[in-house]
DNA sequence: CAGCCCGCTTGGTCTATACCAAGTGGGTCG
DNA sequence: CGACCCACTTGGTATAGACCAAGCGGGCTG
């Protein structure tokens, strides 16, 4: 049978979302609160499962709920602010918990992997090497960004053997002597690719933040090439900038 | 009848994506080119419409390709680079044909409508008022960003009877004599409401960059608060930022 | 010839149903 | 008692079919 016609203009899962929006913010729903299962809403509002899996999905890139299969969907907690730079300055400025899990570490020689763009942005020769190191950030537990940095092997022999739970801006403070002085940097929306999503525990083609560094210390020397990828649902970016005239 | 089982481990609509991905990447389509229907699609691919629509709608929302019922889906083109900013100045260093479009503009005074939140933003009384103004933001005619923006009326009086098509900032600085010198600003993903995507002309619930901006002067007065919401798949933004020690 | 209208196509929405993978929990068996 | 297993529930994927609004173009009508 087709849609029966309704009443207002808006299609019917637009909405069922509201309501459940509504529900969500002015009862104030405690993060982590089980919401309805699909099958369930689907019941209460009359319409076919497929419908109220929409209004669901809705309030998921909205970042109002996340869902857990086959556990079920639960309201989401709000998101946490950034300023661009260390993630461990950051989660230390926030007074929150970080950490980190290395995915890997290694050098990086020759052309593919990243390793061509890495030289570049580090303004390295076509034969240098460079340090690469690929972490899991988290805080208070929960993983927020994947980290992909990359240093100039010539600038931080040795690096890859050490435990990279911590700050690697610290690391090359006190180990190396350079000062990180200043930071660019470009933010854009993404669509997280597939490992990104598994790692950071969202659904497949979530909304993502991307941010890609480049970082130079006391004598303007990029020391520093990144690409680390956010949650959408659970970062915000605070910049400052003077105006150029 | 139930799905056959696929030989691979993803969904058959993500193959779909990037079959299709790849024809636009690889065979570098120019923007704008026609994309087949969803209802040749399926045949092509010999699944349900409904499969292979869920794969145009993950290339939608990976800013690959818009969609303009009804005439079809169409190659989209990429996006635009930021920097923090005035957006005319912005357009102006990009060397892109930049336009506003009025959308409203007036005086706000007692509570709601943003009116509390901007004068808290600019450090204002409760019974000060503020100049707002809403902007469609355009380059090369195409709908970009809508920025809401707010003065202080003490500092900018008789600037709503102003034709508001230009820059603002250069208004600021040529009639009421206020150098803009630097900005701060929150950057975070958010889901487009209804209007939004409506005067953005992209698909409701689409994905959209919130861009909250105080700037001050040359008394480090805060001059101008701003609430700027950008296309996600037309916008990135640059910023810079000295390493806090 | 001008203008209107109608039918085709498109994406958008919705129904109804089916099977799958994977946690959860209860009950059973050794 | 402990380990295992199976049934149940959840969201994820997929099918097949239906109607809608709206742009477009061709053909008909005045």
């Amino acid at each position: 049978m087709a849609a029966p016609r309704q009443s207002s203009r808006s299609p019917r899962y637009v909405g069922i979302a509201a309501e459940l929006r509504e529900r969500i913010l002015d009862e104030h729903l405690a993060p982590h609160t089980l919401m309805p299962s699909e099958r369930e809403l689907s019941e209460q509002f009359e319409v076919s499962r497929m419908t109220a899996r929409q209004a669901l999905m809705l309030l998921e890139s909205e970042g109002h709920v996340y869902r857990r299969p086959p556990r079920g969907t639960f309201v989401a907690e709000p998101r946490v602010r950034f300023q661009i730079g260390s993630f461990s300055a950051e989660a230390d400025r926030l007074g929150r918990q970080a950490s980190a899990q290395l995915l890997w570490a290694k050098a990086l020689a020759g052309a593919g992997n990243g390793a061509t763009r890495a030289r570049t942005a580090l303004g390295l020769a076509d034969d240098d090497t460079v340090h690469a190191f690929r972490r899991l950030r988290l805080m208070e537990g929960e993983p927020l960004a994947i980290e992909t940095t990359y240093f100039p092997s010539a600038l931080t022999p040795g690096i890859l053997d050490v435990e990279a739970e911590g700050s690697l801006w610290g690391l090359l403070r006190e180990r190396y002597g350079i000062e990180m002085t200043r930071s660019v940097a470009v933010i854009e929306s993404i669509v997280l690719d597939e490992e990104s999503c598994d790692r950071l525990a969202v659904r497949a083609a979530s909304s993502g933040i991307l941010l890609t560094r480049r970082t130079f210390d006391q004598d303007d020397r990029c020391v520093e090439f990144a690409r680390d990828v956010y949650r959408a649902d659970r970062a915000a970016f605070e910049v400052s900038a003077s105006v150029a005239r």
